[in-house]
RNA sequence: GGCCCCGUCGUCUAGCUCGGCCUAGGACACCGGCCUUUCAAGCCGGAGAUCACGGGUUCAAAUCCCGUCGGGGCCA
């Protein structure tokens, strides 16, 4: 048995979809697990629409995902050569044949037969010319290159996640090999790689069950053995449809930006679709290169959950240590205004204070932003039920003798802050939480956050005192409005 | 329209190859409790799938066979 190959061939037409990014992991585990390697390939042969700005966002998430390949990438601009004679042979060898229709007519045709209720193909007219037509022709009249269809009998393959699949070879056409423009069309130029690529077995999504049929048949014309399939079930959009932008983020990009980390995408993407023997979902890459097994592969198409992913990713960043978390978080503080970046000391040091109380509750790197708004910008407004703690009887004189006590403290950490606050309220025989929510809303706006105690630590006491004053100038000013 | 693929809780799925251990297991989401100053996190518990439907085969079917329906993909 042969060394594994595999590849993943995307091509430079737009980011990389999470979907590819699926189908790359699945090809690099199955690589990493038989000890194969693992390969890339960018089709760039649609001149018009490859972008080299597409090609650095699909080799950038690749890395980020940690799915690095194992041979220089292959680009099949650079192999038109290849093509030619691949196609000269099959020419040669009567496998393909010349054909002169233009798109025009090809198109009226194509309308007819609709027309008539027929199954739109090719009605193979090129094909039976004879040499004397296609000499005069060829010099007259542009051409594709087409492959002759076997006419009769099955191809059948067994696809190694579905079984067997057939197809009855008069269900396809004398599909384009190579284009008037010289360059090869995507099943042609994909086989011709495959095979000089060694590749020994080819993953990729369900969207492709149909194109093997066919491929098959140009394998064996070019007189090669055929690797082995898998289709991979596609990712879907929450209405079962094919994941598109119309269900949200579809490139990785995206989800890069948004804050979500490689190691939770990268478990997410390996469950869908696969499972691991064992109840554990959570896992890292090497565990689930351990696991890994293609025949587990499940055939039915996988909705891509986003509240999955969200949870998953923040299980990620609970796991990180602080350090690790605050530096990520540097870019999207930075991007606030609320530091440089890189920071200088004090920023910091402020950061590695503020990181741990956010850590608990975020989902995703840029809801960082949200959540630690108040330890970088006073609260302009308070949030409604904020609001509601504001305007209660006596609160206002409550925080102004609160703010007065914290004056006092020398010591500002949140053991002092927090005996300071139940003294309080002891002393005014309430209870504890009737200082505490009152106070969380004038210092953060908000009634929901961190622990009151260290949150006020980390904010020092300056600002402490001075948007406790300042609610309490807000709620004698009446700005605030009247309690309910 | 033709061909092909798929069909277990809302979602990801275990189980299906080798029928009985399945009164169908886990995870996300949801609901409740504990913890607690709040929200999260964490822990505990709950609800949620007559295994698309209908027929067979069998003592016994989610699991095997046939059919139907539904969804999707590809080709244009």
């Amino acid at each position: 048995m042969s060394e594994v190959r595999v590849r993943i061939a995307p091509s430079p037409t737009g980011p990389l979809h999470v979907g590819h990014a699926r189908t790359a992991l699945f090809n690099w585990l199955f690589a990493r697990k038989s000890e194969g390697k693992f390969l890339l390939r960018i089709e760039d042969t649609d001149r018009e629409r490859s972008k080299p700005e597409f090609e650095q966002d699909i080799v950038s998430g690749l890395q980020w995902l940690g799915l690095y390949w194992d041979e220089p990438i292959v680009y099949q601009s650079q192999r038109l050569n290849l093509y030619q004679r691949e196609a000269k042979r099959l020419l040669d060898m009567g496998k393909a044949y010349p054909c002169f229709c233009s798109p025009e007519e090809l198109d009226e045709r194509r309308k007819a037969m609709l027309g008539r209720g027929i199954a739109p193909k090719y009605d193979r007219r090129c094909r039976h010319l004879s040499q004397a037509q296609r000499e005069r022709l060829i010099r007259e009249r542009p051409y594709v290159l087409r492959f002759a269809m076997p006419l009769e009998g099955e191809v059948i393959f067994q696809d190694i996640v579905r079984g067997e699949i057939r197809f009855a070879n008069r269900e396809l056409d004398d599909f384009v090999l190579v284009k008037s423009d010289g360059f090869p069309a995507y099943n042609f130029a994909c086989v011709v790689d495959d095979h000089d690529m060694g590749i020994t077995h080819v993953l990729r999504g369900e969207d492709h069950i149909s194109n093997t049929p066919r491929q098959l048949h140009l394998y064996a014309a070019l007189g090669c053995q055929p690797p082995q399939f898998a289709h991979l079930p596609l990712l879907l959009g929450s209405d079962r449809t094919k994941l598109s932008s119309r269900h949200g983020a579809t490139s990785l990009s995206e989800y890069r930006k948004m804050g979500i980390l490689p190691q939770a995408m990268v478990n997410f993407l390996a469950l869908l679709g696969w499972y691991p023997k064992g109840q554990k979902e959570v896992m890292g890459l090497d565990e689930i290169i351990a696991q890994f097994d293609l025949s587990d592969v499940r055939p039915s198409g996988a909705i891509f959950d986003l509240e999955k992913l969200l949870w998953m990713n923040g299980h990620y960043l609970r796991q990180l240590p602080t350090e690790r978390l605050a530096q990520m978080l540097v870019p999207y503080f930075a991007r606030q205004g609320w530091m440089h970046d890189p920071p200088n000391r004090d920023e910091r040091d402020y950061l590695m204070q503020v990181t741990p109380l956010v850590q608990e509750r975020m989902r995703t790197l840029g809801e960082a932003v949200d959540l630690a708004d108040f330890f970088y910008r006073e609260p302009e407004r308070y949030d409604p039920k904020a609001v509601k703690w504001l305007v209660k009887e006596g609160v206002a004189d409550l925080l102004f003798e609160l703010s007065n006590r914290l004056e006092l403290l020398t010591d500002f950490g949140s053991g002092q802050v927090e005996a300071t606050v139940r003294r309080l309220a002891a002393e005014r025989d309430v209870k504890a939480a009737e200082v505490i929510h009152p106070t969380r809303a004038a210092v953060t706006g908000r009634t929901e956050g961190p622990s009151l105690f260290h949150l006020m630590a980390v904010l020092g006491k300056e600002r402490c005192v001075g948007r406790l004053r300042k609610a309490v100038r807000l709620i004698q000013g009446g700005a605030l409005g009247a309690a309910p």
